[in-house]
DNA sequence: CTAATAGTGTCTCTTAGACAATATATA
DNA sequence: TATATATTGTCTAAGAGACACTATTAG
């Protein structure tokens, strides 16, 4: 089929975000408030149009800084921050009221934040429950996400669960300097799992260039002070971390 | 940021196809030859507009299905229908130099055919293994894809190797019915290596659900006759088949 | 002291990988 | 017969999971 640039159908494309971090144990993921029609009042995940001459990462780190202020890892290599990725396309034909939008979702890993109202017109910005959002048993409506966002965040759920298996991402959910015991509550509080402390750090300590140690120690967890890791260059975990229950 | 309807900035949408296949013990992959400009006379990927009224999926599915004759294993579920997934979306500002248009690549694994112009409008289309297209060594300029096309075939060929690790997925390179050996010879030829076939087939019959005998058997291949398996329900393959080398 | 977390060691069981040996077809 | 592929079995080394035990802080 050539292209016949003339007569092709007009779309308007989006990007979405899927932002997931951990606070106190529990896998969140930041939603705005919609304050108009449709689905004025529900939830949604953030996001907004691609602008004439941008890239779709760009416009999605572009979103995200304004939402949150978080700056991505390429920019700023190496102190924290936020992962971000292509997570997947949604277009079906009707999942607009109001006009064909397709929108490319993103999948961004971030530390806890302190709060999420830091950009400018995120006035009703606010970290939830994956549980609450996704929970199949009794979302109370009022927790429903708005257009198809539920089976997006299921999707960006599902991905990030998947990738720490076999990678080293789950540090992104952490500070720069972390602990052992940090980074085993984050694989914890995602796969909604209990993991055996000493497995796990033997498991982490002993592969290589997945964790560098950088010298000094930590007590915030209470107890024995643990020492303090960055993120090693290996991007991959072979073999693979196993998610018990599977 | 608010939706304002009359003033986003209009994109045209696609759908781009990476089709795979193995034809004697190589992976190959679907390509067309571009009749206009720009890059008039490479090859490039099969694709084409999404409809004004239509999913992304189905529009992946119409372009196969115009391209190759293939169905989808969605429509028909058991007879050896392709494997069709959302690959990326792609959407540099430049990356068509007539306009804005942002394509959503699709991974489509198939078993070998007997020739890839079943359809109407792809008089050229033709099996090119992928070793020649991304040969980052000594590709002739002739064998270099169109647009982003070598690098959305990269992700594809990339997407296939990882996951037919953790899933039955190489089963979609197969006819319905096929024998260990040639199951093997498709993860050897995906991966570039070559497996022991008395530990590959320890693995793949081990694992319960993996394989379905289905009675018969054959001798295809020379030597002994061997028995013949469908892919089983089991898609999660775990613990996972392990890529040598990495 | 107790409670909590960090970290090491040890045991067992499963499995990947190497490879010997046997089975059954074609040329 | 030789040759090719299929299939089973055996051995070894590595790693997962269970868990005893020690180390070091706070209260």
């Amino acid at each position: 089929m050539p292209y016949d640039p003339s007569e092709f159908p007009p779309f308007a494309v989006t990007v979405d975000l899927v932002v997931l971090t951990v606070r106190r144990h529990a896998l969140c993921a930041l939603t705005v408030r919609r304050g108009e029609e449709p689905y004025r009042g529900l939830w949604a995940l953030p996001g907004g149009f691609v602008r004439a001459d941008e890239d779709l990462a760009s416009a999605a780190a572009r979103e995200l800084a304004e939402e949150t202020g978080l700056r991505t890892q390429d920019s700023d290599s190496r102190h924290a921050g936020a992962h971000l990725e292509q997570l997947a396309t949604y277009g079906d034909p009707v999942r607009d009221p109001r006009m064909r939008v397709v929108s490319v979702a993103h999948l961004v890993l971030a530390p806890d934040l302190p709060a999420p109202t830091a950009g400018g017109d995120a006035g009703s910005a606010q970290w939830m429950p994956v549980r609450r959002l996704l929970g199949a048993t009794d979302a109370t409506p009022a927790e429903r996400l708005a257009f198809d966002h539920a089976t997006i965040l299921d999707d960006g759920v599902e991905r990030a669960r998947s990738k720490i298996e076999y990678s080293s991402l789950a540090a992104a959910f952490c500070p720069a300097e972390f602990t052992v015991g940090e980074l085993r509550r984050v694989y914890e509080a995602v796969w909604g799992v209990a993991l055996d402390p000493r497995n796990f750090h033997r498991k982490v300590t002993g592969t290589p260039g997945f964790l560098v140690p950088v010298g000094g120690t930590t007590t915030r967890q209470g107890g024995r002070p643990a020492q303090l890791f960055r993120a090693g260059g290996a991007s991959a975990l072979n073999p693979p971390m196993l998610r018990p229950d599977v």
